[in-house]
DNA sequence: CTTGATGCAAATGGTTTGCATGTTT
DNA sequence: AAACATGCAAACCATTTGCATCAAG
């Protein structure tokens, strides 16, 4: 089949036609930042782990620009900011609502379809009336691995 | 009805209880932080809250004192630390686990009995091998208030 | 008296900021 | 050229730590 080359490249391009269209400027930096969280394997990574991998590739991006651009494609509404635990951090891209399952064993997380909360989310309305939109929740536990391990 | 005078000081006493036991000491320190945290309305405080309440009665008690306080109670199974999000770390006491619903709007936490949770921690069994044991879980929103204030 | 907790002050470390310079549009 | 992003270094600030002193058991 011919013209599905490079995927990534492609969603790349995709989130940079995105902020090109709001009026955003396209920079170094922030093609890189977006470029390593698609190469991620679970497009998760701390902070630290992202600009390490970020610097590796164009080591003239300063830390602090990390931080500025994670702040802004979070603002543009490209990234999200998950809370893993104190100082873990990550962000990753704001695709479609989905929850973490992390292992307290392993430290790994299994992402989880928006869905598995859709009880919840009925029982706070009808019992407390309260609207939940929760996005990215963390539920820990023990994994399957790290079960039978023990 | 005799003999319930001070409840607030009848649960402190067997928090202290539980440390003498296990053999550690009991220190103004530890008291004060324990009292605060009972007194507070819903008990839940962030640490500077905490800390400004221990030291409004306790002007000797140091910063650094209400972390080691914190972190010591903490480790001793009396205190939970939940992260309501970056920089919003509170704790309160161990009781029995519970969820949290967290107010976009106010900010405001309602809390929720742990079995909100159950069908998801069942999920997750069966579909992931994943043992879910989730304790102070956060989930965003919007209450009942700010809902009809918009 | 012995062990461990505390006050204080100094260090730490992740994150933020001011400003001059370099890029994007 | 104008507006904005970046590099760099310095500032911040919550949390931690070393050490001499103090208190609990």
């Amino acid at each position: 089949m011919a013209g599905h080359a490079h995927p990534r490249a492609t969603e790349l391009d995709a989130l940079l036609d995105r902020l090109r269209s709001n009026g955003e400027r396209i920079t170094t930096a922030r093609r890189a930042v977006l470029q390593e969280l698609l190469d991620a394997p679970d497009q998760h990574l701390a902070i630290e782990e992202l600009a390490t991998r970020v610097q590796a590739r164009n080591p003239e991006i300063h830390l602090s620009t990390v931080y500025r651009t994670l702040d802004f494609l979070t603002e543009a509404g490209i990234l999200v900011n998950v809370h893993l635990g104190p100082d873990r951090s990550s962000y990753h891209l704001a695709t479609e609502s989905h929850h973490h399952a992390m292992c307290d064993g392993c430290g790994r997380t299994i992402e989880l379809p928006a869905e598995v909360l859709d009880g919840v989310v009925r029982h706070l309305d009808t019992e407390f009336g309260f609207e939940a939109h929760p996005h990215h929740v963390v539920i820990e536990g023990t994994c399957a691995a790290c079960r039978t391990r023990s």
